[in-house]
DNA sequence: CTTGAAACCGTACTATAGTACGGGACTTAT
DNA sequence: ATAAGTCCCGTACTATAGTACGGTTTCAAG
């Protein structure tokens, strides 16, 4: 395999192997006249990458996660241990926060008199400032 | 106040209030023989900016907050509605992974013989690869 | 009047996970 | 044999939210 049917039996880009191989996540094989040759156990090992992303891993505890003695249960629990408690907490704000703005929302929508209440929550106080921000707003969370 | 005074009222360093200024958050007060001299509306906007981030607006959304019109509470509520719905999406994922890799754990932690359920899902097929990654572990989600 | 703190400003760097670009080398197909 | 398509490599750019740095003024106290 070259690398360009590796990205795309790994589904990803070439550039994102290459981008992989810079952190030390993947390894670059010796290069046989020109191109480098990848074998089927670089496509594992993509996937496992892959996997653990999915799983909410960054690629820095992906390269841990990778460098385990396949025999040490003990880390690996650990690891995914340590996974499911920040989780949790992400889990538990992003909840208050919902329901904060839920709150808010309601309120807003009773229309009683007044300001609207998500403005008065965080929209504007005087306002004669600034330019508008640059661009488009983005999707985020 | 000078901008030192306004970092300090609203809890952020002054790079951040330059920052906001630079992204058109905040505004840039006439500069006064030297030093920009900031009022109360400033530190206003400055603390409805923190507000929206905390409910975890973008600073690109939290502009948006602040450009609309106070009436506007269609405006607001769209704008809290859609950040709802992202919010739950997230929470979903969130709560999706948490069930799998709670699940991977347990049968880890279970013991019955062959790999280690935890690394077969996402650690190292076969390992002979690459250098480990840059640094240490850090704190994500 | 001099020293030190604070303001100003532009630029560059942090982290995270890539994407994009440009030039040169090499391979493959017509 | 020439053109198209890959590959290789370094560098720079994207987004997000800042932080840090270096140099130049200006301000206030001693």
């Amino acid at each position: 395999m070259k690398i360009g049917d590796l990205a795309k039996a790994g589904g990803v880009s070439v550039e994102t192997i290459r981008f992989y191989q810079r952190r030390g996540l993947l390894a670059e094989p010796p290069r046989a006249t020109g191109a480098r040759r990848y074998g089927h156990a670089d496509l594992e090992r993509l996937r496992s990458i892959r996997a653990a992303q999915t799983a909410g891993f960054t690629l820095e505890e992906a390269a841990v996660l990778l460098a385990l003695n396949p025999e040490d249960r003990t880390a690996a629990r650990a690891l995914a241990e340590t996974r499911i408690v920040a989780i949790d907490e992400r889990i538990a704000t992003l909840q208050a926060l919902r329901a904060a703005l839920h709150n808010l929302a309601q309120d807003c929508a009773r229309g009683d008199p007044g300001p609207c209440p998500i403005l008065a929550a965080f929209g504007a106080p005087v306002r004669e400032a600034a330019a508008p921000a640059t661009k488009a707003p983005a999707q985020s969370v």
